[in-house]
Parts: C-alpha cells; sequence; structure tokens
DNA sequence: GCTAAGAGGTTACAAATGTAAACTTAGAAT
DNA sequence: ATTCTAAGTTTACATTTGTAACCTCTTAGC
C-alpha cells in the first residue's frame, strides 16, 4: 500500500503517530494513549482504528483477542505525501520560502542540517533564475 | 487579521490563491478563474467567496456592484502558517527529513537556494545532535 | 459451566466541507 | 419606466470527519 494513495485525517492522524512509535499495539494500549494524549474516549480512538484498517493504512494481525495492530504505511513516507499534497496545492512559486519558514520554526539536527545542505548543493548545480507561478491559467507575474 | 488565526479549507485556498495572484478581483473575474481552473459553477465560488469573507480572509470593497474582493491575509504568511499547522502535528524527530523529501520534490530559484543555505548555515551554530521524538507523552526512542 | 470484563464491531449524530440551486437586489439596456 | 442580466445573498444537500454510545463476541476468572 503507497502511502500516496491512502488520505488520513487530523484524527486519523494522531493515531497512527501513537501505532508508528510503538511499532504495533492492541486496541488497550492505543486506547489508553489516546486518551491521555487527546482526552478522547475508547469508542472515538476504536471507530478511527476501524476507518484505518479499513483505508489499508493499519492491518490488524494476531488469531486471538486481543488483536496486535500494525502500520502499513510508513510514517516518514507519510508524512512526505502529506507534506507534498500541501506544497501540491500551493503557489510553486512561493514554496522556497514557505520551506524557509517551515525550517526557521523546526528544530533541527546536525545531521539533518547537513543532508538538507546536500541536497541544495545538488539542487543549485540546475536551478532556475527564478520559478513561475502555477496560480492561474496561462499565469504570468501580476 | 493574522494569518495564522484563519483556518481555509482545501475549496477555499483555491479561491484564495485567485484572489492572491490578482490582487483584487470582481466577483465575475473570479467565477471565470474558478471555472476554468476547476470546472466549478458560479455558485460554488459565490458560496466560497463568502465563507472567506464570513472567516474575514476576504474583504468586500467599492460601495456599488460590481463589488471587487481583496485578500485580508497574506499568501505568503498563508502558506507558511499551513506549513506549520502541517508539521506541528507531526512527529518533531522526522521533520529534517520529511522537508528534504519536500525539497526533492520542489523547483527552486537560486536565490530559494541561497537562502536556505544560509539559514541553515546560522541553525548548524546551535544544531544538537538529535532531535527528541515527540509522538508519545514521556517518550523516548522505542 | 457460568458470569463478568474486555475487546471488537456497528450505529449514531453533529459539525465541517464541497458543491450548487434558488431567490433577491441592483444596475444596464432599451 | 420597464425589462433583462448580472451580482449578491440565502438555502439546500450529500459527503466527510470528529466524537462517542451501544451492541455483540470472546476470553479470563471463579
Amino acid at each position: 500500500m503507497d502511502a500516496k494513495n491512502v488520505t488520513i485525517t487530523d484524527s486519523e492522524w494522531m493515531v497512527m503517530r501513537a501505532i508508528w512509535t510503538m511499532g504495533h499495539a492492541t486496541s488497550r494500549e492505543l486506547i489508553d494513549a489516546m486518551n491521555e494524549l487527546e482526552g478522547w474516549s475508547a469508542s472515538t480512538t476504536k471507530t478511527l482504528l476501524h476507518r484505518l484498517i479499513q483505508k489499508q493504512a493499519v492491518a490488524q494481525h494476531g488469531g486471538s483477542r486481543p488483536f496486535t495492530y500494525k502500520p502499513v504505511v510508513g510514517e516518514k513516507e507519510s508524512m512526505v505525501a502529506a507534506a507534498d499534497d500541501l506544497f501540491d496545492h500551493m503557489c510553486a512559486m512561493r514554496a522556497g520560502s514557505t520551506i524557509a519558514g517551515v525550517i526557521q520554526s523546526r528544530e533541527l539536527s546536525r545531521a539533518d542540517i547537513a543532508n538538507l545542505q546536500a541536497i541544495l548543493a545538488e539542487k543549485a548545480k540546475t536551478a532556475p533564475e527564478e520559478v513561475q507561478c502555477n496560480c492561474l491559467p496561462g499565469d504570468q507575474t501580476f
């Protein structure tokens, strides 16, 4: 199952974060975690877990109760897919400054920074002078 | 009006992009643009425009018809606010690699890259060895 | 074997969102 | 002055999403 093909809602995402972090979990573990993190009732977590199973973001394992639930889509791929989807709906010309804003407000490790610097150095080799706006059809600068 | 305080839905965002790009527009101009871009009917665009006015993302100008509509919230700030909100709901530890994925799939100008490199160089001065996961309470690496 | 508790599944409902029709008002055209 | 068209406002409805109760089934405990 490809992370790009699964749309995870905000509340489902909260459940996924718990499953990704634990690697695999029982419904009791998820219910307790979501109650502590968000104050949700057990019913809420069960509903969201069921919806995630239906959209194949999560798989149910084990032959007897309590079942174990494991993520089908990876956290890293899902995060990138969600961020790409967001940026795909935004002005291409302003992606650079938007990414700059995000970087400024995130904590990044030395390894993260080194990785980003390497990627940017590579992109610099073929970077255009400017990126075209893609907001209107046949669009030029207004 | 602060961009951070206005939640713009996906469809409203498509209307905003048109208004931002034109700077100011009449409803006829927006109706034509959204019909060409998304295939929407005039009613759809009118409804979304009205909702944007209600949530003070857009302001109505002019004393007689046709009115002119102008954005109250800026595009740049709204993009950063939306991206920040997305990342705020994700694992802090993986923000770096997610940003890397986004950079790889976006077209960036030379100026964008230079700006990002400068920001990263500055962050590198105080970067931690690693960023803590913030997915579960009292969480450590699993 | 029976009972109780826990887990899993189904149903419920309000609000948000996407999409569009219907109605009212204003102004242009005749 | 009247009519017609466009613009603006209100209403409508289906789907999605958030949140949770209720019901059924399974398994642990006695």
